[in-house]
DNA sequence: GGTTGACTTCGAGTGCACTCGAACTGGAAG
DNA sequence: CTTCCAGTTCGAGTGCACTCGAAGTCAACC
């Protein structure tokens, strides 16, 4: 093991522009919970290692797919607890999947009509 | 012209149901100026024509698409000016078509992991 | 050794989009 | 005629997800 191999870390600053949230939103998530309390360095300073800076891109992207916080939440206490609720995170995945891919589907509809709309008006504008 | 052909009006719960809001929110885009004045029976009531009733079926497409509120006002303000908006209204939904299809490929992208992670989760369970 | 800037906690404030309660009115059914 | 129900206006309240202000601490640089 290289004396160079020791673990790394980021201050709040540096995981919030990592993961794109601001550091008010990082204390917040780990006050709500979604983030179990991270690391501090002598000074009482936030420390997030390479891994809690992996969480957080994956609750960004929970968050950015329309997961509520509240179910962030409970998918962040189900980890916590281990290997054990591995199924239930699967089931919570799986529910959260069938809702994405709704809301997909649902936006071709929409699109579908924004696109009809743009040609109406691009029809109209001809004849004006 | 038939008798039968009268104009047809819904209530405003009728038309609530028709479009999928409440009776609260058709009120309150009304007052907020996404929807022209709805016209009213003897008793002050809100009677909503076809017209109308399309109108709320794309404000809701807009909506659902995520135009927010403020975008919403200001395409039916240009609406309410008529023909002399429609190369105006054509660029709102050109800009938004665009914001609508980032927002589809990025939830592919996030589509992605959380297929991976179903993954991975299953993989887990398997060995466990 | 003083200044700067990023950090700390705490509670309060913001923006958005509704959502509701209260008090009232008026048409329709029994 | 009474009861009921769906409607009316107005202003206030809600839920969510942040976002910020204040007061203080601490390490690093000049």
């Amino acid at each position: 093991m290289d004396i160079s191999t020791q673990e790394m870390s980021l201050s709040v600053g540096e995981a919030a522009a990592q993961v794109g949230l601001t550091t008010y939103t990082l204390r917040w998530y780990e006050q709500e919970g979604l983030v179990a309390p991270v690391g501090r360095d002598s000074a009482g300073r936030r420390r997030y290692t390479e891994g809690d800076v992996e969480w957080l891109r994956l609750l960004t992207r929970l968050r950015r797919t329309g997961m509520p916080v509240r179910d962030m939440r409970r998918y962040a206490e189900l980890a916590r607890q281990g290997d054990r609720t591995l199924g239930a995170r699967r089931g919570l995945f799986e529910a959260h999947r069938a809702r994405v891919l709704a809301r997909m589907a649902e936006l071709e509809e929409d699109l579908k009509v924004l696109n009809y709309k743009i040609d109406v008006y691009r029809k109209a504008e001809e004849g004006r």
